[in-house]
DNA sequence: CGCGCCTTTGACAACGTTGTCCAGGCTCTA
DNA sequence: TAGAGCCTGGACAACGTTGTCAAAGGCGCG
């Protein structure tokens, strides 16, 4: 059987090609098909220039061996891999699944497949993964930054990679950055608090070091400023996401002479937490949400949420990466998606107390 | 400047390296630090036999052109590429997001990236996706399998690409699958509305050609046998989980003579949409889904579910696949893990009419 | 001081594919 | 029938990396 000993006795060599069980490449078919290595090549990319009777040799062959192109090889060859790369922060997150499911419809669209990992809110990981994805030459890159210096990616921008972030600006390099207008959004649903009565109002979010935390909690600011309300210390919280700190906080700007009548919480995991909490509790408090919830209609009462649409951030910066591979690049844009108020109930709760 | 001119003018030749903007080589490299070119790819790999010096001066030069390597031709001279591809069906839904996480996770200790897609519930898609990351050459496939012929992978499987089914059985190849206990689940749910006295129940799941919507389908059957109760035919709607639909059948069997006054829902989005029927309707129907959702502890009632643990049968997929890479292989297993019953309150409603 | 041994280094081939270019056979026309 | 032109097919190099092997250099020991 010459075929599957090919590569069995060639001594000094270490056949690094058993790893794959001796996978038939092109010169096997071309071999068994008795015709040359390049016409294989032809008919396998659909090339012209075959005649019938030799395609149908070729394919013959082909299903015979159960060949599969390389496209390792491909790629080294032709300099583009038709795949991009998204670093996100938790793919496990129900925000980031539609987003990530936008990219790969684009993606496929054109032609190209999806590679994702995800940071961990770690900016190290995030480094790590984005660099990865470029020495596997991914064509080019969407990423929700976890860290605020992105200048490692300037060697990968240079030669070529595509590069697009998403949810969060990039930090001190100069690229296409998709974001929600988080800044409007919280003012909206402050303001909108603030319209239904309420003066005290507390804002529940992550670490203002992430740079969505920081804008919404600078619309709650504008908002409150707005209304010429001044904001106390102890209505805002800003230690992050856990949910036991979450709850304490809440419980503490709840109580007290001084307490919320409402609170504006910051993204969905923080208004998860604080739902739990206003449930538990006897008195009425308004609440509304940044990001919206599944289900967050049919509570009692529904949840009021300032919604961004994370499969249009998606589509939006997958799109924007394609056209910088296309050539139709223009300079780098920040494009920012408007937020949409939902009125469920919680938000238009009047202040008690 | 010689460097950058390297590739510039040499007639004939098509250099597809430009793609990259002229990316640096190791070559490029080695140019630069005045060494040979296997000197640069021992301090790339951190390879033993290099002086301090020469590490110094390698690494100083790959600073300043910015190489970094090609993992295409890596993969090209090693045979394995450390990357794994995950086939699912929605990454946009809530079950597959921690699945898809677990994957990740066991793949990121394993030093390997994770490529996935989306079959859409298509089996040509799930085919074209499994075959377009064969030939990427992934060292093994996670797939959750939309079809029900597996065979196309045989090819793949015989060559080395390891391969783990999970959520559902690979169709008419020997594969190993990790599974949650369906019909088990299932029959448990059900009983647990007879048990609380219920005798009229009803059923809305996806198409029984889907596997884990048979089994569920079996599970309430076989519930609704040991109680010794006939099963109506318009107790049962298997028309798949198109919201209008579902909502449609739901409206169905809750009116007339032989009205339900429970019902069993055999994934999460036909419990959203069944939830949001029960809600408008004035008397009280008891419901247990299969599939946790999050905030179902916050509804009024709490609604009762069949928890499956995504998160877990992701990570003794990926686990098991790794397994196989490593070489510690037995024969194809189907590993089941169980499902707990979740009381909130909707499951616990007595019958009512 | 010379021999052998060990360490460091580099030349070279090979991985599987695709672009270029040329050869050979054919048809068509003058 | 000869020459021009087209079509099909194949030889070859190159993509950027790593394994093999051998050469060069340094060192200790007799």
């Amino acid at each position: 059987m010459p075929e599957t000993a090919r590569r069995a006795d060639r001594p000094g060599d270490h056949r690094p090609g058993n790893r794959y069980g001796n996978r038939p490449t092109m010169k096997d078919v071309a071999a068994r098909a008795g015709v040359g290595l390049k016409t294989v090549s032809r008919v396998v990319n659909g090339e012209p220039g075959v005649t019938p009777d030799t395609e149908r040799r070729v394919q013959e062959a082909i299903e015979a061996l159960g060949f599969r192109r390389n496209d390792s090889a491909r790629v080294l060859r032709k300099g583009r891999t038709a795949s991009i790369g998204l670093v996100l922060e938790d793919l496990a997150d129900p925000f980031y699944g539609p987003l990530s499911r936008a990219v790969e419809e684009v993606a496929r669209a054109h032609g190209a497949l999806l590679i994702n990992g995800s940071s961990a809110e770690d900016p190290d990981r995030e480094q790590e993964l984005a660099l990865a994805l470029c020495a596997r030459r991914v064509d080019g890159l969407v990423i929700i930054p976890a860290g605020d210096d992105h200048r490692y990616l300037e060697p990968e921008i240079r030669a070529g990679v595509a590069t697009v972030f998403v949810d969060r600006p990039a930090g001190r390099i100069d690229a296409d950055v998709v974001l929600s207008d988080n800044f409007g959004g919280a003012r909206d649903g402050v303001a909108h608090l603030i319209a239904h009565g309420h003066r005290r109002i507390g804002f529940i979010g992550d670490m203002p070091r992430i740079h969505t935390a920081a804008e919404r909690l600078r619309g709650y600011r504008a908002a409150m400023e707005d209304a010429g309300t001044a904001v106390a210390d102890g209505w805002m919280s800003l230690g992050g996401t856990d949910p036991e700190r979450v709850r304490r906080a809440a419980e503490e700007m709840l109580s007290g002479p001084d307490a919320v009548t409402a609170v504006f919480t910051g993204n969905n995991r923080v208004t998860v937490t604080v739902i739990r909490v206003l449930a538990a509790l006897s008195r009425p408090v308004a609440l509304v949400g940044f990001d919206d919830l599944e289900l967050a209609d049919l509570l009692q009462p529904g949840v009021t949420v300032v919604a961004q649409d994370a499969a249009a951030l998606g589509r939006t910066a997958a799109e924007r990466l394609f056209r910088q591979l296309d050539g139709t690049l223009l300079a780098p844009e920040r494009i920012e998606l408007p937020t949409r108020l939902v009125e469920r109930g919680s938000g238009e709760i009047p202040p008690s107390g």
